[in-house]
DNA sequence: CTTTTTATGAAACAATATTTCATGATATAC
DNA sequence: GTATATCATGAAATATTGTTTCATAAAAAG
């Protein structure tokens, strides 16, 4: 049985095992820093009775109860994060780590369960087909695409976007039936955004929009919907970490699917991690050269 | 800095304590019901050399490594993804899926055991003392730290950095001893990164690397180095998303404990999750102003 | 009221961990 | 090539920490 729980039991224990036990409880990483004279001291009791606890718990002695803590404490730590309030101001660098760390992990998980296989399927289909992919998206929603844009273009497919204010509306405006365009928006419901799609419509565009879950108008222009998980609030209150990340991932997967239709022609290039490789030798090496 | 992480870099460490790091990776749950003298017969060594790799690992001594290993062993293991080649050109799309989610997860754990405290508590401070902050980087580097620039300018603080090829070195010529330079660089070892560093060494701007593990000249310039996950192969046959993930999740994080400096004056601002809010009222509201 | 059982901690003891220091190896300076 | 400094290392001394023994006192049983 668990430690934890038998301390919690108190099965057969005797008075001063009981006060130990809860002292234990109340107490758990600072136990395992602690030396058992100074724990009997803190307890009031005597290292002899600590011993003779840690063995009734079917433990060798103290150290070994220490380590039997240590484990279930790393285990028991909580496992959910709020997504707004991701820390607090109190908490120290440590817990901020943890805390950030889990919510970046929750939010990939989010999205992987919101990712519709079907839909992706068709998206690939579609960009496949395209004759041209261009992008829209304001601030971080784009920037979060752009990486997206630079690992197609490494395999040789066209991906155009505009990053200065208002001109994306002329990339809709040149857009026509052959083109596919891809819409990232959180909200779904951004002016600028909502006026893109409607401009997208008139010149016959396929729209993929990449959209927080739930009806909003993004979507009911689009003919196909990717969705990316909307536990962070629009109006987050420190930084749109888990909407960035949402958008870098449902592209990743988008790249990884359309990369497998070409696999045994791009598996051999060298493909650099930062584009520092292609600054110093700016064409790729061949496809048939050895590597 | 994890503790199996470190036994497995072994960075800086004596032949002795190579052979010793090996021996507890390989025996981890035995190690944790060992003596010290018993371990020092096993290895061939003596309880000196142990305490010293200890310590080396930032730990207090013996003791407490047998329980930060304890605490790390009990943690399960995750699925192990090659990074290099994340899936296979017959796997299907629930498969690749499945497997780049994975990824995803693993890389940021990587990033999270690599994320030295400490170090990340200095940059903080030197950022919160900086007179301006300056990024330097080449493509997919550059684009993964942008939405850093980006969050720190919402809170008030000036972030600088250039995108039009070479223009960076004008950055880096105009910098002084107030200015902060956050040079991002995978292999730390490009011609263009390297002259950017020397300049800013030569202008005393004070320099914290983002780079991968390992002795590599950006880190030689630097002040303050954090690593990024080392996993993913500089030459990776599908695309950077490792790298690309690592450097934003540091970003992040120092973001996040910069924040918490400032948590009171802001976290009662509506800071919108993709800027779209920000184009609707271009100003925050004051801090002052109900929620 | 005595005897037995039980719980308990002080202290002696044992084990385990840490530090010191001498040694030899290696690198660096002259 | 030699002198000097630096470093890695383990034996031994030392310190710390954990365990056991045992005397005592309180409670329960006879």
């Amino acid at each position: 049985m668990k430690l934890l729980t038998q301390l919690e039991l108190k099965m057969h224990f005797t008075e001063s095992e009981v006060i130990l036990s809860n002292y234990i409880l109340d107490h758990g990483e600072e136990i395992i820093n602690m030396s058992i004279h100074t724990l009997a001291k803190k307890t009031y009791s005597s290292p002899a009775t600590i011993v003779r606890l840690a063995k009734k718990c079917g433990l060798s002695g103290f150290n070994d109860l220490k380590i039997a803590l240590a484990k279930e404490l790393s285990l028991h730590k909580s496992q959910e994060v709020d997504m707004n309030f991701p820390f607090k101001k109190e908490d120290d660098t440590s817990t901020i780590i943890h805390n950030m760390t889990l919510l970046h992990k929750e939010t990939i998980d989010d999205c992987a369960s919101l990712l519709d296989q079907d839909v992706l399927n068709q998206c690939v289909k579609l960009l496949d087909d395209a004759l041209c992919i261009d992008l829209y998206g304001l601030g971080n929603s784009l920037l979060a695409a752009q990486s997206f844009a630079h690992n197609m273009m490494r395999i040789g497919k066209q991906v155009n976007f505009r990053t200065l204010g208002g001109e994306q509306i002329f990339l809709a405006r040149a857009s026509n039936k052959n083109h596919v365009a891809m819409v990232i928006s959180y909200s779904g419901e951004t002016d600028e955004i909502i006026r893109i799609v409607k401009t997208l419509r008139n010149q016959h565009t396929k729209i993929i929009a990449i959209t927080s879950l739930g009806d909003n108008q993004l979507s009911h222009y689009s003919d196909l919907i990717l969705h990316i998980s909307s536990k962070e609030k629009i109006f987050n209150k420190m930084a749109p970490f888990a909407s960035f990340l949402s958008i870098q991932y449902v592209c990743a997967m988008i790249y990884a699917c359309y990369f497998r239709l070409y696999y045994d022609q791009h598996k051999h290039f060298k493909l650099h991690y930062d584009y520092e490789e292609d600054l110093r030798h700016p064409y790729y090496s061949p496809i048939n050269e050895k590597e």
